[in-house]
DNA sequence: TGTTGACCTGTGAGCTGCTCACAGGTTTAT
DNA sequence: ATAAACCTGTGAGCAGCTCACAGGTCAACA
């Protein structure tokens, strides 16, 4: 198979399979002419890639597994290592996400009620410098 | 002020001073010796720099509503236009995360029950790949 | 056999928003 | 004068793709 047809069976983008190529996640073979060729167990290795970036595991965490995972020992205690890793990450920033729209959200109604008004001396827009909720 | 002076008063790094003057979002005098010399309004501007990025708006929606704002006009309708955008976007990614996380939770918790497993033919890892909420 | 045109290829650069490494300049204390 | 501490700007690096682009391949048709 070359790019296109994997990229489709699995329904992502040529750039992204070259991109896990270049990176070393997958090793396709080389043609006469350049172009890469993938085979069956490639496409394994890729549905693989693809369940664990769902799963959150960052690309080097991915490449981590299948190194440990490729000298025949069982990869579970780096996978779950990792996932507990990664899931405290994902939990603080879900929660920094989720004040950032409370403080998006609170602007826009705050700012209904506000006029606009050219810039003065000391002031670029007084509807962002005059926030409340960014007041310290 | 130099660098080290403005970032230490506003309570950030100099590297993103730095970067923000790089891009031209800050615009420092010049001194014989190349260092970089930020005047007050300079800190004005920094302020409302730090402002805007916590309200979610992109260093280029920031350059942006400078340019308006430096050209006497009202920046008020473009910084309402932009919120509304980055706020669209914003709701989005907070839905993948917490869908992410979800996903992960759900993956330790089924996790626990199952033991460590070697590498198959066709099986990297059976956790990730045996993950039920994976399975279209 | 030649050739047009659609489609495919790999490589390199670009994106966001910083952060880090580093060689060298400046300042302060002695 | 000099040594150490501190500061400087520039260039590169990070994640995870995505895009631009020059050129290669191949089936259909003349």
């Amino acid at each position: 198979m070359r790019v296109k047809q994997i990229a489709d069976a699995l329904d992502i983008s040529v750039d992204t399979v070259r991109y896990y190529t270049r990176i070393g996640l997958l090793v396709p073979n080389k043609s006469h002419n350049g172009y890469k060729y993938y085979r069956p167990a490639d496409v394994t290795r890729l549905r693989f890639i693809l369940s664990a970036r769902a799963l959150g595991f960052l690309v080097n965490d991915i490449k981590e597994i299948l190194v440990t995972s490729s000298q025949t020992n069982a990869p579970c205690p780096t996978v779950r290592r990792l996932i507990e890793k990664r899931l405290k990450e994902t939990e603080q920033r879900y929660q920094d996400m989720h004040e950032l729209r409370e403080r998006m959200r609170l602007a826009t109604s705050e700012w209904q009620n506000k006029p606009d008004q050219p810039p003065t001396a000391d002031t670029i827009c007084h509807l962002i410098e005059g926030f409340t909720a960014l007041k310290s």
